[in-house]
RNA sequence: GCCCCUAUCGUCUAAUGGUUAGGACGUCAGUUUCUCAAGCUGAAAAUACCGGUUCGAAUCCGGUUAGGGGCGCCA
């Protein structure tokens, strides 16, 4: 039997971080079994399922990278099918007509809270005649639509936590359909997994207490039904189910703020399932490789973003400069113009070559992709810096403005060319400078050509600025600490 | 309140009856370095509790506690 897996999401949402896992554990399960994975939009809710939010969810899932393998089912378009099922268990008296109203029912559910017992429903319209049921419809007295429930208990398996064992009447006569063409959930979803082949529903553990009332249906419309597998939560920080309600960050959201897809995947993955090497750096391809259902969590996992933030700067810094070139805001740094050279706020022009070299040095020390090019600014826009900042340690003035002098003058002896290669240069200058020594000529230089207190080794920024924008920087901290004297 | 699920460092987890309880992130220290980042080395850090089974329990069983989920004409 071929594995047959499907991610069924409701488009009352953004995807988050627990639906990309729950897709993403059923799309390993899929490769890692050459089966295949399905998407299903199950927006039988009209009221809460808005396009805006299938959209989101679809393009989360493209961007991840999760490619399903056949066409996406909407339940909006499978109305006949429900409507010829909710038929069938009408036929055969498995399911009934309540004209219970909201109120009735209200009023009993609390009933039975204060009286310390499960509110189930009573029962009441379970043996109404046929003649009852045609009035009441007739006079358009509001309907749902229920199931008959048995009165004992289910033992069922669920794939990660054995067996389960609940009593129907814990459960009562529940809700199929609102009528006989809007099946709720429970239904619309049966069926779709039936007619869908589904072989192994693997969704979150929310849904475990759904899984008798499925099997209820599968045995009255005698069908097999699937391997049930169930995931554990993923949980906020507060410890509670992770949601939209309280502020879950959607993937989308993710995304804008400059995770990379790679780095989510890897990171969600981690969340209840484990390789059986302790490699925990792992691609989509490696992560199919090694992929096994019973490697999966029973327990529910906190998530915390400083996991992730390592797999985004150890992602972002194996990412080639081209590749991140497309993701960047360059907006506040200059425009690309002619021959894809960029234009700088602050009046360089550089080509595309040093543009990656850029990046590359920014790649290094980012945690998202957008704050690459701020740690690279100076680059791009012109800066001030306070003249103190020019001192290593306790360098004076006047010696911290001889080095620079110096500097100058020897980087003023070499060809233009040379400055393109910051190794050269670097090799050039420490053979030059006493080793113990070199902060107190290294650090000045590099303030002058950052302005700031941490940045690229000087060489680096040598090699980007060229000879003579490095020149007159230097000159203008020299200046800085000549008006300071 | 009732039903169900779960329980290993702060967090994610490994160890499916025998290990000095391992790894990763984070934290701290050292090392490298002009700075930052990265790297390297090291440290602190866990089997919720109480019983039982067993020569031997993180692992099996029972109870307690704690956390979570559910109790919708939502999914």
């Amino acid at each position: 039997m071929s594995v047959r897996v499907r991610f069924a999401p409701s488009p009352t949402g953004k995807l988050h971080l627990g639906g990309a896992r729950t897709a993403l554990f059923n799309f390993l399960f899929a490769r890692s079994q050459k089966g295949i994975f399905l998407l299903r939009i199950e927006d039988t809710d009209k009221e809460r399922s808005l396009k805006e939010f299938e959209d989101d969810i679809i393009d989360s899932l493209n961007w991840l990278g999760l490619k399903w393998d056949e066409e996406i089912i909407r339940q909006s378009d499978r109305v006949d099918l429900y409507a010829k099922i909710i038929k069938l268990l009408l036929d055969k008296k498995l399911a009934y007509y309540c004209f219970c109203s909201k109120e009735e029912l209200e009023a009993r559910k609390q009933e039975m809270l204060t009286r310390g017992e499960t509110p189930i429903y009573s029962g009441k319209c379970r043996h109404l005649d046929a003649k009852e049921i045609q009035d009441k419809i007739k006079r358009k007295v509001n309907y749902v639509l229920r199931l008959r429930i048995p009165e004992k208990t289910i033992v069922f398996r669920d794939f990660l936590r054995g067996e389960i064992k609940i009593d129907y009447r814990q459960i009562g006569d529940f809700v199929i359909a609102k009528n006989e063409f809007e099946p709720l959930y429970v239904l619309a979803n049966t069926v779709d997994d039936h007619y869908q082949g589904i072989t192994h529903i693997i969704r979150g553990e929310e849904f475990l207490h759904t899984t008798p009332k499925q099997i209820l249906l599968y045995k009255y419309l005698e069908w097999d039904h699937p391997i049930f597998v169930h995931l554990p939560l993923v949980l906020g920080q507060d410890r509670s189910k992770l949601s939209k309600r309280h502020g879950a960050k959607s993937i989308s959201e993710y995304r804008q703020e400059g995770y990379l897809p790679e780095a989510i995947l890897n990171f969600i993955a981690l969340l209840g399932w484990h390789p059986n090497v302790d490699n925990e750096l792992m691609s989509l391809e490696e992560m199919i490789k090694s992929f096994q259902l019973e490697k999966l969590n029973k327990s529910p996992a906190i998530f915390n973003t400083s996991k992730l933030n390592f797999f985004n700067k150890h992602y972002l810094k194996l990412k080639p400069a081209e590749e991140l070139l497309p993701l960047l805001d360059f907006k506040n740094f200059g425009k690309f113009g002619q021959e894809q050279k960029f234009y700088a706020n602050n009046g360089c022009v550089y080509d595309l070559l040093k543009i990656y070299k850029i990046i590359d040095l920014g790649k290094e020390r980012a945690t998202l992709i957008n704050d690459i090019l701020n740690f690279v600014n100076f680059f791009f826009n012109d800066f001030d810096y306070d003249a103190q900042l020019l001192l290593w340690k306790n360098a004076s003035l006047l010696e911290t403005k001889s080095n620079l002098i110096f500097i100058k003058e020897t980087l003023d002896k070499i060809k233009e060319e040379r400055f393109d290669d910051a190794m050269e240069l670097k090799n050039f200058l420490d053979n030059i400078i006493p080793r113990d020594k070199r902060g107190y000529f290294f650090w000045p230089l590099r303030v002058a050509l950052s302005g700031k207190d941490f940045s690229p080794p000087p060489f680096d920024l040598m090699s980007i600025f060229g000879k003579e924008k490095t020149l007159n920087l230097i000159s203008k901290a020299i200046d800085k600490l000549s008006s300071l004297i």
